[in-house]
DNA sequence: GAAAAAGGAACTGGATTAGTTACTTTATTG
DNA sequence: CAATAAAGTAACTAATCCAGTTCCTTTTTC
């Protein structure tokens, strides 16, 4: 995995914080560190599914464009994982019965880890994120 | 995650089907389709781990160090990752206090989804998956 | 002493990644 | 209409990682 879940959090995290306002990749990349070009490539991945909308020209920027408790932080790791697969698999390349029945069941078994990883991202949501960052931020420690 | 884990099972698997006599870093390279350094470079963290034991020189080769039974696939993947982490963490460049507390509201499920999948490797012991592989390999459909 | 095995250092080639530059397109505003 | 602010995107770079290979050393057994 490279870093665009992280930065697809970043990026649903603060759309939701505006509340129907645009924010800009350029704005979006100095909260998170990066470049704006860093960022775009990650919102056209998020356009594409669906979870962000994009204007351009003056005034423009990205906005959610579902309700924010509709969308699960599920949605955001398929939108940018090109590979669902975490765990590498076992190549093709074994030799013998007993390597291949093997390789069959560690297989198996990386798909279902992943999917009780996958499960707890689906078991958030963008709207939750949103309200743990308000409350954390209205009364600082 | 890089492919040790699943050369680490391969590992495990056939060391099991054994029952005590030595299978080769050679043998292991055949098997899996790479070279024996490869192998070896595995070998060498299980060994750190506790959980093979190898003898050099002629008729040499790796065993079990404890019983199969007693050996989780958690073990073998704590064994060969060198970074427990599977899924980026939230880099330090971030600015804003929003940005900061998403940063860790994001760290913290990135934890816990891992453990949801670490729980899952950790319910399945080498001995299980050996009886697995001796199951399909008697009775060849 | 020969053979068989592990240990491991060092290098290579390929792939991936984040970052950067530079240019084009689109929209708004004065 | 011109200037400006924004996204879209291609192309390049530098760094990193990883698997594979070569080569040599050490250990053990016969």
């Amino acid at each position: 995995m490279n870093s665009q879940l992280t930065i697809a959090l970043h990026i649903l995290g603060f759309s939701a914080s505006r509340a129907g306002t645009p924010v800009t990749s350029d704005e979006l990349a100095r909260t998170y560190g990066t470049s704006p070009v860093v960022l775009r490539r990650v919102l056209a991945k998020l356009q594409r599914a669906g979870l962000v909308e994009t204007q351009r020209g003056r005034g423009g920027g990205s906005v959610l464009a579902r309700d924010a408790s509709t969308i699960t932080l599920r949605e955001a790791y398929e939108a940018v994982a090109d590979d669902l697969q975490i765990l590498p698999r076992h190549p093709s390349g074994c030799a013998g019965r007993a390597a291949l029945v093997l390789a069959d069941f560690v297989n198996d078994l990386y798909t279902d880890a992943e999917r009780a990883l996958l499960e707890r991202l689906e078991a958030v949501t963008v709207a939750e994120m949103d309200r743990h960052v308000r409350s954390q931020i209205r009364m600082p420690a």
